[in-house]
DNA sequence: ATTATCTATAGATCTATAGATAATGC
DNA sequence: ATTATCTATAGATCTATAGATAATGC
């Protein structure tokens, strides 16, 4: 009953955060804002989140399940070109209409990822290390470079090209993705077919 | 007379920020420690730069002349993997021991470009695509994309590498940019030798 | 009775701006 | 005289925390 309560308030704030962000900006919005839409005092706010840049970190999370998701629903044997397909698909799908909010939810994360907390669950990095070792296995990726650091690479280099994106997103966010895909696979095969 | 006298306190300021920013860290830090540091008023602080991250686009903006000259420094015909490993050198010398402010300064940079001020001079994207234009007439690369995509692909891939880094410094950033900057490569000539 | 959730609020820090000072232009 | 640089400070906003309330455990 308590818990019921505390989780109901929790995503209350949540939601109302994420709207004041996206009229007002990250920075320029007042926590006085996000309570008041949310119905409850300010120091409810900081009770749920210890900063705003905690909220985007949520927000983080919520969009790794579908990657996840469409990572593992996938056969094991599935050729890692395709794996990279689904992960782009629900990439793109997830963040695709959050262009304000993309700058500042990577801030947060780099905030994160740097930070001693960094040793947190991390399901998409490990279900796509998981996926590249097997094609690694099946001698689709060049031998040159350990399959882990591949996968690293890869989804830096994702992140990059959303950032790209960003910055020019008339191209829109799957071609992009897809782009960046395809040149990171020609340069991990390393010459092989 | 008056310039020269602003041009000092804006450097005092902008150094004495630094200092402050590696001391507390950017968003922990006061403006109030800074200005004492400097010597100056906290209005002073504020009349020099609006926000704390414009000091760390003033930084950013520093570490991109070193770059731009490590390009401009090689003759014209010089091949491109030759070029990138110049452009891999001045990065990781300016950013090396900045491991500590460089999260920061990449969220800054992302809010500027994110933001209408992007169309702001950009000496080192500039530099770099004339450098791919030229290889692609040579026949370095693939034909597949346009040089310039492939120029600004190779940034984001350098930046992504930067904060891959940042989460595990233990490789050492040139090692770092170094196999990145291969994978790129192998990526971008399709291949071709 | 104890604890978790949330409110109310004091004190810290920031942001915006009116005004002081000294250099510049005429 | 006018303007650029900087200071002083009022008002806004945030952060930290003491205390109220209601659910929980015994």
């Amino acid at each position: 009953m308590r818990d019921k309560q505390r989780e109901e308030t929790r995503r209350r704030v949540y939601r109302s955060a994420l709207e004041i962000f996206r009229r007002d900006g990250v920075s320029g919005c007042r926590i006085d804002d996000i309570a008041q839409k949310a119905e409850v005092s300010r120091g409810a706010f900081y009770f749920h989140f210890a900063t705003k840049d905690d909220v985007l970190i949520e927000l983080l999370r919520e969009g790794e399940a579908p990657v996840e998701e469409a990572i593992t629903a996938l056969p094991e044997d599935t050729k890692l070109e395709k794996v990279l397909e689904a992960v782009d698909e629900a990439l793109a799908k997830f963040w695709e209409n959050e262009l304000t909010l993309w700058p500042d939810v990577t801030a947060g994360a780099l905030r994160l990822y740097a930070s001693a907390d960094a040793r947190e669950v991390q399901p998409v990095r490990a279900a796509l290390g998981r996926r590249f070792k097997m094609a690694a296995e099946r001698g689709e990726l060049s031998p040159v470079l350990p399959p882990d650091t591949l996968s690293d690479f890869f989804l830096a280099n994702s992140l990059a090209a959303m950032l790209a994106w960003c910055a020019n997103p008339a191209l829109g966010l799957p071609v992009v993705l897809g782009g960046v895909s395809h040149l990171f696979l020609e340069g991990a095969r390393g010459g092989k077919s």
